[in-house]
DNA sequence: GTGGTCTAGACCACT
DNA sequence: GTGGTCTAGACCACC
């Protein structure tokens, strides 16, 4: 497991977990790995471990019982909101990414198209 | 001047003056902004902004003359190598997200279309 | 300890680490003095001293885990190749310059050889 | 005409012209370039040049008539130093930093006399 | 004026 | 404790 230097690990991780609860790897109401495995599972420190799931729970997609755990939202709703938000998030960072490169939405939407990725730009002004 | 704070200044100063190189808003060749007026220009400390600028130089983007200034490449290849490498990015970065959210790509590129659309229709969800 | 003056400092202190790293005092994987410590060792900045191990990481000379300090690489052929890089460089220092003087890489070696170092040279053209 | 950026550009300027003093290709008690001259033959600014001509006539090596220029030493004992100084300078670098390398000296003759023949293409004398 | 280097001291995320 | 980042302010060589 490699994490990116230039961002906090336990965001990354969040992502991580995020993804996993919205494909249903976590399903809903589903106990979570315990900090400590968390912790082992993604080779970080037990405090980032805590970290992430404490955010996570201000996000409301999980919640504990005391003694007895970490469990996934029983809240559909949320996980369905969570994906959209995740799907959102990508789509906006693509758009905006491809707008502040001059490329134009049908042009950006093109090259994805592509699967090669070959990008034979045009304008360099 | 906002920055992201869970990336480092020095990065997202460097994403736009790329930016800026890729639309030829600084043109090949062009002296670009001192030091100094470039941490007036972002509200940094000098000592940052010339850290941007040897980054830049490190990837081959611009070169210093002595007491001269810095200007960006004259290498257009290097340019056009620039603008592919951040599309590709972005490209990776979408398509990457999209598939650990379960999104295949047909779809993805449908949600991209329809928020196009939003975008140019004015429509909010 | 004292630094040639004509010479940044911190290409100063990575020559003498990558001397340590060479000579198998800092063997491979072995993990370095911390950024303090190494501040302390050459009295100088602890900012330097960052500056030293961030090149030397660009070098892929050594690595860093976060928060437990930082290491020399565990790349043997990287520590040979960095040892022959550096002693190439001396060769050819050599050759050039004696060349640069109008001796004969014969003379040179001769002259190398005696290791009373006496030149009595001969053509002043 | 590239300078190395991590060296003050006058001494890189004052080695090359003592070798052309050494080499007689500036004999002794000739004319050298004026300041103005020295500034456009190395591309560098007259102030810069100036304090080469400065440097070289502390150290004995050339001196100025007023309103005439600068001129070689006409001591052909300090001409013969100096060629000794610079290639005595040589052999204490590569031998020193072979040394630093845990390269012995009969090493260090062996690669010598094996680069020299590539760079000779095999011609050994 | 320019960039390059260095110091001093601070805050942050992570172990 | 660790390295990474940032600020503030200084000096230097060079133009």
């Amino acid at each position: 497991m490699e994490f990116n230097p230039s961002l906090p690990i336990y965001l990354q991780v969040i992502t991580m977990i995020q993804r996993e609860i919205v494909l249903g790897i976590l399903p809903m109401g589903a106990r979570m790995p315990s900090v400590r495995e968390l912790a082992i599972q993604y080779t970080i420190n037990p405090n980032t471990a805590s970290r992430v799931y404490k955010e996570l729970e201000n996000e409301g997609i999980c919640f504990t019982k005391r003694g007895m755990g970490t469990f996934v939202t029983e809240n559909g709703a949320r996980v369905q909101q969570l994906k959209t938000e995740m799907a959102q998030e990508l789509i906006h960072q693509f758009l905006d990414g491809m707008q502040q490169l001059g490329i134009s939405e049908e042009e950006a939407i093109q090259m994805l198209k592509k699967e090669n990725h070959i990008f034979k730009g045009g304008n360099v002004c």
